[in-house]
DNA sequence: GACGCTCTACCACGAAAGTGGTACTAGAAT
DNA sequence: ATTCTAGTACCACTTTCGTGGTAGAGCGTC
C-alpha cells in the first residue's frame, strides 16, 4: 500500500486550552489530521456522526454529561468506533469503567505527547493501548469487590455529613440497614471509620465532591 | 510609540499538551511570544532568572512543589514579577493564598482563550485581572474564619481516618485537646461531623487526598 | 431446586464522637 | 498594660458509630 492516508481524529474536551494544544500535537504528525473538535458530550455524539473520525480522543468530565456515558452513546450506534479516554483522572473505577464500556485506550494528560500519538497509532490499527502507569492504577484493586449501588448510594448521603438515620430517612430503610451497608462500605474499600471511606472512595473515583 | 516590543511570556504546567496548547495560542497573538517553558517548580525557578518574562503562567499543581510556593520564591527574588495563576481548580483558598502571595491574576483552564490574552494583556499593564468566575468563588466565603495551621494539621489526620486518641498521639497532645480543634473545624466550615468536614476542606481546596 | 448475591431488618454492647462548659499559657496586637 | 488569638487541657453527659450475630425476601444462575 504505497498510499498514505491520515488517521483521522477527533477530539472531545471542554479546555479550550488542552484541545489546541491536542491539535498541535495531532497536525504535527505526517500521519494523523484533527478533523473535528467538541465541547460537550452532546455535540460530541452528534460530530461523531457527521464525520466519523478513525480515532477519537474523549475527556472522561463533560459539562452536559460523563465521558463515559458519550462512549456509551458513540459506541450503541457505532460499535467499531475506536475511542481513546483522555483525562487527568487516575482513579481505577474510571478506567475500569471506560475499557468495559469499550474504550481502546486510557491516556492521562500528563503523559508526554509521543505517548499520545503512539497509542493513536496502535488504536487505529485496532488494538488495545493502555500505558503501564495506567494500568499499574488498575492492578492496585484486582480481585477486591466493587460497592453495589446501593452502597454508593449511602456513601454519597455519608460524605454529605447525614447521620445513619437520616440516610436511613432520605433512602426509605431502617438505620439498622444503613449501618449494614455502611460496615460493607468500610470493609470493601479497607477503610477503618466512614471519614476515610469517603476519603479513599474520592481517591478512586467511586463518588466526587 | 510606534515600536511594537512583544510581550514576553513564560509557561510553567507539568501538562505537555497544556502547554503546547498555550504556546500555540500565545504565538498566534501578534503582540506576544512565548520565551520559556518549564515543567517543574525548579525549573521555573531557575529559568525565571534567565529569561526575565514580563508575564508568567503558573500552574498551582507541580509535580515537585506547590506553585504557591514557586510564586513566593520567584516575588521574593523579583518583586515586580508579573505571574498569572493558571489552573483547573476553583478552591477558594488556593485563589486567596495565590492573590495573597502576589498574584496578579487568575484564570482557570476552562475558560476560553480570549480571556486568557485578554489577561495577560491587562496584567502586563501593571494591572491586576480576576475573571467574575474566579472572583464569585472567593464571594462566597468571605468573612469567614480560616482554619489555623494546627486544625488543618487535625483535619489531615482525620481525613486518614485516624481516631481523635491517635491523633493525639501523633500530635503529642491530648484527645480532650483534639476534641476541641475538632468541634472548631466543624464550627468554621458548617459541618455537621467530621466526615462532612472533610469532604468540604477538599472542596475548598484547604486538603487534599 | 439449590446456590449466591443484594437488600432488607433487628438486637445488644462497647467504643468513639460530639456538646457545653471552664481555665491556663504564650505570643501578637493595640 | 490590656486585649485577643491560638493552643492546650479536663470534665460530664448524650448521641452516634462501629461490631458481632441472625435471618428473611427477591432475583438471577447453574
Amino acid at each position: 500500500m504505497s498510499e498514505q492516508r491520515y488517521i483521522r481524529i477527533f477530539s472531545v474536551d471542554d479546555h479550550p486550552l488542552l484541545r489546541e494544544g491536542i491539535a498541535a500535537i495531532i497536525n504535527n504528525q505526517s500521519d494523523m489530521q484533527m478533523v473535528a473538535q467538541a465541547a460537550t458530550g452532546s455535540e460530541a455524539i452528534q460530530m461523531f456522526r457527521q464525520h466519523l473520525p478513525d480515532v477519537t480522543l474523549l475527556d472522561l468530565r463533560l459539562p452536559d454529561m460523563s465521558g463515559i456515558d458519550v462512549l456509551i452513546a458513540i459506541r450503541s450506534e457505532f460499535p467499531e468506533a475506536r475511542v481513546v479516554m483522555l483525562t487527568t483522572f487516575e482513579g481505577d473505577v474510571d478506567i475500569r469503567r471506560a475499557l468495559e464500556a469499550g474504550a481502546r485506550g486510557y491516556v492521562l494528560k500528563n503523559m508526554p505527547p509521543k505517548d499520545l500519538v503512539e497509542v493513536i497509532r496502535q488504536v487505529n490499527k485496532g488494538r488495545k493501548r493502555i500505558p503501564a502507569e495506567v494500568a499499574a492504577q488498575l492492578a492496585e484493586y484486582v480481585g477486591e469487590d466493587d460497592l453495589t449501588e446501593r452502597e454508593v448510594d449511602v456513601l454519597r448521603h455519608i460524605a454529605g455529613g447525614n447521620r445513619n438515620r437520616e440516610i436511613g430517612e432520605r433512602l426509605f430503610i431502617s438505620e439498622e440497614t444503613v449501618k449494614v451497608h455502611v460496615k460493607h462500605i468500610m470493609e470493601k474499600l479497607g477503610a477503618s471509620d466512614r471519614t476515610q471511606a469517603v476519603a479513599i472512595a474520592v481517591r478512586r473515583g467511586i463518588i466526587q465532591l
